[in-house]
DNA sequence: TTGAAAGCGGTACCAG
DNA sequence: CTGGTACCGCTTTCAA
C-alpha cells in the first residue's frame, strides 16, 4: 500500500502538505490540492489508521465484552451497537467471557492495551467479594496516556460513582408480567427465577412480591424456584413442579430459555397450556413467536440497549473528561401478548428476523 | 498508563534492555532482568499494541464481515472463528453488510487501512457482473506494506486463485435430505429455494434433482420455488402450495426459517406434518429443535466453519506468502431427523444453547 | 503557503 | 551484556 511518503513524492510536495489536504486544513494552494488530490486517487491511498491511532491515542475502536455471541439476547445488542458504531465511525472489537470472570478481567487488560477508545461491557461480575471490588475499582481507573477509558455496562449498574449504563427496570417488568397475570385470575403463580443472589434476579423476584402484595394475594414461597438461565433448566423445574402436583396455574420465567422448557415440559404432560398453565417468558427473543404456543413475553429493548450503550459512549468519548458526571440509562420493557397466556393471541411471522 | 520510558526509567536501565527483557531475549544479566520486571509490576505496565502493530506492520487483528449477526446461522460461525482467534492471539474485529455490496466494498477498504491482518468474509457478491469481478481483483490484491492480507471467505469460494475459503457441500446436502425424502416414500417433494441465480441455491437445486433422477422420480419443476431467507416467504410459499392445491407430500426447504414458516402454513391450514406433508429445513440452527413439530434438518457445522476459517488464516499468516496456495476447505453435514419427518422423533434439549 | 523536524511507543540493529 | 539510535506512518509545531 502507499504511504502518505509516496503520496507526497507523486505529487512533488512535502508530507505535511498532504497532510493538510487530507485533513482539509485550508492554508493549501489549489495548485498543490489538485496534485495531492490526483496522486491519491492514482495511489489509491488511504491513511494507515494505526499510525494515526499511535499519534493521536485515538484507535475509534469501541470493545464489546458479552457473555456469548450464541446469546441471542446479546446478537441484538451487538447488532444496535454495531448500528450506531458504524455511523460514528468506530469498529467494534467483540470478546466473549463465557461467564468466567478471570477471562474478562484479562480481556479488559488486553483491550486497554490495545488503546480501544472504551469498553461495553456485559459483565459476569455478579458478587460482592473483594475480588469484585478491586476489579470494579479497576474499571474505574483504566485509561491510556491520562485519559480515561469509559466503560459501560449493560444489563445493570456497577456499584461505581464513574462507570456508565444501561438498564432495565426489571422491578416493574416482573412487576407488569405478574399483575397481568393475577389480572387474567390466575392465583397460584409460580416464579422460575435466575440462579440465586444475582440481582437482576432478585429484583425480578421483587416486583413478583409487589405485584402480589399490591393485589392482596398469598404467594407460596417454595414455587420461587431458581433455574440456570437454560432451557433443561426451565424443563426441568417445570416437570418437578407439575409431576409433585404442587397447586400451580401459571409460571413466570426470568427468561425465555427458560419459559421455552417449560413449555416442553407441559407439551409432555399433557397440560394444556394456557388452559390450565399460563406462561410467561422474558426477553422476548425471537423464539418466544416460533415455539408452539407462542409465548407471552416481556419484551427487552435489546437492539436499544446496544444503540443507547454507544451513543452514549460517543458522548463520553466527546466531553471534558474531568467532568464526566456518571449516567444511568434506563429502558423500559413492553409486553408481548401470545398464546401461552392467551389462547386467541395472534402475532405476526411478518416481521420477524432471525 | 506506564509506557516503556516509565519502566525504563523506574528500573534505572535503558529502553532497550526493557525490551529485551519483554521480549524475552537471553542477553540480560540476571539483575538488570530483576529490576526491570520489579519495575514492570508496580507500574503494571504492558506494552501498547498499536505501537507494536505500527513497528511490525502486524496488528493481530482479524475482521469477520458477515451480513448480519442476528442471523443465527452467522452466530455460530463467529463463536467458532472467536474461539480459535483468541487462543491464538487474535482479536476480532466484526462489521456487518445486511447485503449490501457496496457497504461490503467500504468495510474492506476500511478494513485495509486498519491494517488487519486478515479479513474472513462472508460476501454478498454472487453476481457475475464486471464490478463483481473488479471487486474480486481488488480482495485478491489487499495488502499492507507490500504484504498480501489474505482474506478467506465464507460459504463459498470465488472465483479467484487467491482466496481461500471454507465451504459445504451443499450439493450432496441437498441430495442427501432429498433422498431421504424419497426413501421415505414421498414422491411429490417440493423445494423451497434460494432466491434464483444465487450460487448456493443452484447447487442444492442440483443434488435435488440428481436425488431423483437417481430414483427414477419425476418431478415437478413447477414445484421448485425460490424463496427469500425469510419465515414469512416460507410460509407463503407453502400455502400458496397447498391452498392451490398442488398435490404435494413434503417440502425440502433451503434454510430453516422457510421450513420453520412452512410449517406454520401446514399448522394454520390443518395439514398434519409430517403425516401429510413432511418438512425438512436446512442450517439446523437452534430454533429447528424448538419448533413444533420439531425441524428435521441439514447440519451444518456452523461453528466448525468458523473456526476453520481462523485456523486456516492462521496457518496462512504464518506461511511465506510468495508461496500461498489457495485451498477450499469443505465441510461436510449431517442429517438431523426430527418430528417434522418422523412423528416419532425423540431429541433434547439438554445441550441446547441460545 | 510551504517544508523540515519532532514525537507518538515500541523494536531492532549497531557499536562499544 | 548494554545503550544509543533509527524507523514504523502520521500529525503538528515551528521556522522560513
Amino acid at each position: 500500500m502507499a504511504d502518505i511518503k509516496d503520496v507526497a513524492r507523486q505529487a512533488g510536495v512535502s508530507i505535511s502538505t498532504v497532510s493538510r489536504v487530507i485533513n482539509g486544513s485550508k492554508a493549501v494552494s489549489d495548485e498543490l490540492k489538485m496534485r495531492v488530490e490526483s496522486a491519491i486517487n492514482e495511489l489509491g491511498y488511504r491513511a494507515n489508521s494505526v499510525a494515526q491511532g499511535l499519534k493521536a491515542s485515538k484507535t475509534n475502536k469501541i470493545a464489546i465484552i458479552i457473555t456469548s455471541v450464541s446469546r441471542t439476547f446479546f446478537t441484538s445488542v451487538i447488532e444496535g451497537a454495531n448500528e450506531v458504531a458504524e455511523r460514528l465511525g468506530y469498529s467494534l472489537l467483540i470478546a466473549e467471557t463465557h461467564d468466567k470472570l478471570d477471562r474478562e478481567i484479562e480481556l479488559i487488560e488486553s483491550f486497554v492495551s490495545q488503546w480501544v477508545d472504551g469498553i461495553i461491557l456485559a459483565s459476569s461480575a455478579y458478587a460482592h467479594d473483594a475480588r469484585t471490588l478491586q476489579y470494579i475499582q479497576r474499571l474505574e481507573s483504566l485509561e491510556k496516556k491520562g485519559r480515561r477509558i469509559p466503560v459501560i455496562t449493560l444489563e445493570y449498574a456497577m456499584d461505581s460513582r464513574y462507570i456508565d449504563a444501561v438498564v432495565i427496570d426489571y422491578e416493574k417488568a416482573a412487576y407488569d408480567a405478574t399483575s397481568y397475570l393475577l389480572k387474567l385470575g390466575r392465583r397460584k403463580i409460580a416464579h422460575i427465577s435466575l440462579p440465586k443472589n444475582h440481582r437482576i434476579g432478585r429484583m425480578r423476584i421483587a416486583g413478583f412480591e409487589r405485584a402480589h402484595e399490591e393485589f392482596g394475594v398469598p404467594y407460596d414461597p417454595s414455587h420461587i424456584i431458581a433455574g440456570d438461565y437454560t432451557t433443561y433448566s426451565g424443563y426441568q423445574v417445570a416437570r418437578n413442579l407439575i409431576e409433585e402436583k404442587h397447586d400451580i396455574d401459571a409460571i413466570f420465567c426470568a427468561n425465555d430459555q427458560m419459559a421455552v422448557g417449560a413449555i416442553k415440559a407441559c407439551e409432555e404432560l399433557e397440560v394444556p397450556v394456557p388452559e390450565q398453565i399460563a406462561i410467561v417468558g422474558n426477553d422476548d427473543i425471537f423464539a418466544a413467536s416460533i415455539v408452539s404456543p407462542s409465548l407471552t413475553s416481556i419484551s427487552v429493548p435489546k437492539y436499544e440497549m446496544g444503540a443507547a450503550a454507544m451513543r452514549r459512549m460517543h458522548e463520553i468519548l466527546q466531553e471534558d473528561a474531568a467532568k464526566h458526571l456518571r449516567q444511568i440509562i434506563t429502558l423500559s420493557t413492553a409486553f408481548e401478548e401470545r398464546e401461552s397466556t392467551l389462547k386467541t393471541a395472534k402475532h405476526s411471522l411478518k416481521y420477524l428476523e432471525w
